[in-house]
DNA sequence: GCGGTGCGTGTAACCGTTTACTGTCGGCTA
DNA sequence: TAGCCGACAGTAAACGGTTACACGCACCGC
């Protein structure tokens, strides 16, 4: 059957590669191979092709070229939300490398549940991503972890890469790479910051169980502790979910419980710290001179309520992922699989060195 | 050729539609029809193919059915930054309107360059994305307008739909749909709050020339000083970009240059509230008892510091977007194509009635 | 008993690229 | 001058779906 010109019938439609060909008077695989850019051809040639791409202005269908292709040029992330800074950060790092490797970049959200990722996967599965990224925690039941670890199969088996990022691994066997940051050091290294300024009573207000970033940043917490010989109080471990109105919540409840028995505040996150300070006040307390505050991420609140907190390095986090996996589909044997990335600490002004001790009254 | 089976080489690969159709004993036509939904089909049939499916592990290929059918089942969004709170949460609405639509969410970002911006929409247009979403605003020359006219007719010409969100049209002939927020209005009504409490020297802090929702929320602030009679003093308006160390700077410098000639600052977006509300304290001006100050956009960090703020509806802003295309790719005819979303004044504590006159010094 | 009707299914063309395989042609070597 | 080689370009077979068209069959009314 013959080919329609642009020209011979009503409905217009997109010019194609066999127009540009026609154009150009040469035959579509020429077109393919110069725009594809890695072949020899005649200058001549070239030049004529080029022409016809401007003049009619063509460009390729990415859907045929993700079909007939080795690789769909996309990258995919998901993330529990897009207005979350910490997510927003981190999917701003992805976005930035993957323009940078002249990829595009799919996006997908959670709303931090398990269901849900597991079924925006397999969308990503869909779509072929060179890679899919996976940002934040969920609650992980057997059944989920089993479910993505078959996923993690199919998607390897399909060519793109998984990446958990600042997540904990599925596995020794699954096929997927690591890229993390220190939250164990970061929260070490704050708690110390608190301790050395004469804190003892530090409240801890995070989450505790199931969230795997949490549960490293108490852990630093506990072993900052242990380091500097101050007992360990169960009790000063607050549970709450990482929104802004949790941290008022919970400094507002545990403050109309009974008499303050803490120096001082290690948020699990700026958000919390943020909700803390608000309580804070409003009770009375100022930050940081009645009471020290600190945080962990350095996002956004941070800056604006002078929070000394632990910067975590969001937007690297992002283009590690981005870079590790590209790196991995150019070379199987040599590309790391597992990266950490360092933390550090921030000193703005919500700390205050503790003058005379503060009886607890518990 | 005969097609390979699963499993009779030692390459494996993804399972296709045809592993599927083999496995259930029908044809692809049959598999690809069940699974599309709206065909009819025997029972029996049905059950068996889903079950092929279930076996089988079988997801389709993204890139098939966007070259095969008619549509790409994905829509694109293309933004400044991915980290800016304003755009993070018109993404985040267009993420769930395309979720909740059953499609995929492309992004691109712009830092807000004209160029990239017109590169992206090139990206967007090989993807064939079935709408095309342009958020923010870029100085406009003529020629960055020409090339983006012209490619706003080639999307329309592929079957895909450009939106413009938040940012002037485009022309009067130029395929695009429109949406977009009361600037006017809630600047109007946030400069008649000020007024009304007695306000009458009132700093506008922001952008004057080239951008059009700060041009149109300085045509509010005017609108609203004649409607109450109080002359306009163009000394009042201090040019700056939309970013937060701005706000900060102009309110300095502005302090530095002279004795305080206003008593309340209208800043053009929180942002630059947040960077003002600083430079205020350091100046020694607490807010509101020393100098009332309101923001625009209603984003996280209002809430933080008590700002009062005109609400822009962000989310709502994507999902009328992603609705509004897709509406109007269904049904060519009766969809709106422009549509003006309301705005309104959020009250907290950042204002405070002018209870002495204070005299303007210059 | 026979054409009509409609449901359910199969056949195969087509979507727009990439790329393995062929072919051509000019120039160089022996 | 024959033979070979390399540089370019063309032919056509995939890639994995969708869908127009054709077809078989059960059931209907006459």
């Amino acid at each position: 059957m013959v080919r329609r010109a642009a020209s011979d019938n009503g409905e217009p439609r997109p010019t194609t590669i066999r127009d540009v060909a026609a154009h150009a008077g040469v035959s579509v695989a020429t077109v393919s191979r110069i725009l594809s850019g890695n072949y020899p051809s005649a200058p001549a040639t070239r030049t004529r092709v080029l022409r016809a791409v401007r003049e009619l202005d063509y460009v390729a269908n990415a859907h045929a070229r993700g079909l007939a292709g080795a690789s769909s040029r996309s990258v995919a992330i998901i993330v529990n939300s897009v207005v979350s800074p910490h997510y927003a950060h981190v999917a701003q790092g992805v976005q930035t490398q993957a323009a940078v490797e002249g990829k595009l970049c799919i996006v997908g959200t959670t709303g931090g549940d398990a269901e849900r990722e597991l079924a925006t996967v397999q969308l990503m599965r869909q779509e072929h991503a060179e890679c899919v990224i996976l940002v934040g925690n969920v609650v992980a039941d057997d059944a989920y972890r089993e479910r993505m670890v078959e996923y993690a199969r199919a998607l390897a088996l399909a060519g793109s890469r998984l990446v958990l990022c600042g997540r904990p691994t599925l596995g020794p066997d699954v096929p997927a790479l690591v890229v993390e940051y220190d939250n164990t050091g970061g929260a070490h290294a704050i708690t110390s910051h608190l301790l050395s300024a004469g804190h003892r009573r530090i409240l801890f207000l995070g989450r505790r169980d199931g969230y795997s970033t949490q549960e490293s940043r108490i852990a630093g917490y506990r072993k900052a502790l242990a380091d500097h010989h101050v007992p360990h109080d169960p009790g000063l471990e607050v549970e709450g979910t990482m929104e802004r109105g949790e941290g008022y919540r919970m400094i507002r409840e545990r403050l109309a419980a009974g008499p303050r028995d803490f120096t001082a505040v290690f948020a699990g996150n700026d958000l919390i710290a943020a909700g803390a300070r608000q309580a804070l006040r409003e009770h009375g307390l100022r930050v940081p001179d009645d009471i020290s505050l600190v945080g962990f991420d350095d996002l956004p609140p941070a800056a604006d309520i002078d929070l000394t907190t632990v910067h975590v390095p969001h937007e690297e986090l992002g283009r590690t992922a981005v870079r590790m996996a590209l790196q991995r589909a150019r070379d199987k044997s040599g590309a790391p699989e597992h990266v950490m990335l360092g933390t550090h600490i921030v000193i703005r002004d919500s700390v205050r060195p503790l003058i005379h001790a503060d009886p607890p009254a518990r």
